[in-house]
DNA sequence: GTTCATTTGTACGTATGTATA
DNA sequence: GTATACATACGTACAAATGAA
């Protein structure tokens, strides 16, 4: 968008910046001036620098470090690919009418096996819910998941047994948080023997385990899951389309 | 997060309100008080209220405007995710300097067996090009990998071997070629006997099978790639963001 | 329809805290 | 330790938009 008479000032000044980043007179690597320097330059108040550059930090072209300054950092634009929602829920892999029938339910310290299998800090308090994954029709579940919840949004565990579907949702609602990443890990596992019982598969054979961490926009980490599938009841599928760089 | 003795003011009284809009104090379709009326309540200048409130804005918990005040607005369920390139790389996992060392390279027609595995039709040609994925200095390989290359791009087979990294840039850069769309599945499988050996594992242990298609914006399939990783050697790692939709 | 008062948006100046080179 | 640059915070003022008299 040009800048019009009409724009506000901060908007003025976000706009002249950006052009020069992107034209290369603020290359990627170097230093924005400070916000006095483009105080005096724009002769604009601090306030209106500091807007502007806000601007700028939402678009990921600059990031600010206390005296470190502020810093043009690379695009990451350019020929990436993007999963739409659609994926996602295929990623969810929940599937119509599944039933989530938990096993067991309980606060929980995490040990260092557990730290390492979660990535969850030593020694802080979730809470700990697992449990089999269950279709209607199904006579056996298709898949094991165990959930952390951080303490903070322990509440979600008193209407768990009676909700289908993604558990991050409810957090959402339930505290008015958003879940702004979603990462995850995929590892191929034998199945455990106290595990495979209830499966109905042998021990032994491969199974696919998939951690998946829940990060606030705060970066705090709402909720770990941890689901094991058989194998042969699970092929973790995805779609990737390029985007217009 | 809970509010902390050392967050800043704006955190705190964001935090506050955040709870009691969930809470239902302020339930969604109210008004929120004033921006002075705020700043009464928690003893804070404007700027420190507006700081807060710009936060529940960019959560999408409340909207304003001038004279209409700032209303609490229903928590949309919409909101993408994406994955930025990144993750894609990562995805990729071609570690710097890892070389693919080709084992066999031949033209191959696809039989009920390789049809299940890979999804491609039946009967048709295919360059077939199998190997190890190498980084420099290990002892072992990474991941066993078979490339199923459309015959309309087997020209690219005569400069695989001294190619690292990703096959289908390639097929882009010599045939003008865009892939638009990267299927991706995978399993867990037991390992191979015979790639056992070869990767320095036991066989019947557990294994990472990745598969992905290839499709051009002719909605042809350019490329099919199958990798096998020894459970202990890979994790396939990912990040999802949610972005503003 | 006009005017008016109210509420958010923009903008200034100043001061202090905090992280870091 | 110090100086610097961004982060937080206060107070003030006026503009713009809009709901109500």
């Amino acid at each position: 968008m040009t800048a019009t008479r009409t724009d506000p000032r901060y908007l003025q000044v976000a706009h002249t910046l950006r052009q020069e980043i992107v034209d290369g007179i603020y290359p990627v690597g170097s230093q924005l001036p400070t916000e006095h320097e483009l105080c005096e330059r724009f002769s604009v108040s601090r306030y209106t620098v500091r807007e502007a550059l806000r601007r700028l930090r939402e678009d990921n072209l600059i990031t600010s470090k206390p005296r470190a300054g502020t810093l043009v950092v690379p695009r990451t634009t350019s020929g990436s690919y993007a999963q739409d929602v659609m994926s996602i829920d295929d990623l969810m892999s929940f599937a119509t009418g599944a039933r989530f029938v938990i096993q067991a339910s309980r606060m929980m310290t995490i040990d260092a096996d557990l730290a390492q299998r979660t990535g969850l800090p030593t020694g802080t308090e979730w809470l700990a819910v697992g449990g089999y994954r269950q279709a209607e029709d199904a006579a056996f579940p298709v898949c094991f998941t165990e959930y952390y919840i951080n303490r903070e949004f322990a509440a979600v565990g008193r209407i768990l047994h009676r909700h289908n579907g993604p558990v991050f949702p409810l957090i959402e609602d339930m505290f008015g948080r958003n879940i702004v990443e979603v990462h995850q890990e995929i590892t191929a596992v034998l199945m455990r023997t106290d595990l495979a019982a209830r499966l109905d598969v042998d021990p032994g054979t491969a199974a696919l385990e998939v951690r998946r961490t829940y990060t606030t926009s705060d970066d705090e980490v709402a909720q770990v899951t941890i689901s094991t599938h058989p194998a042969s009841r699970y092929r973790y599928s995805m779609t990737l389309r390029r985007v217009r760089g």
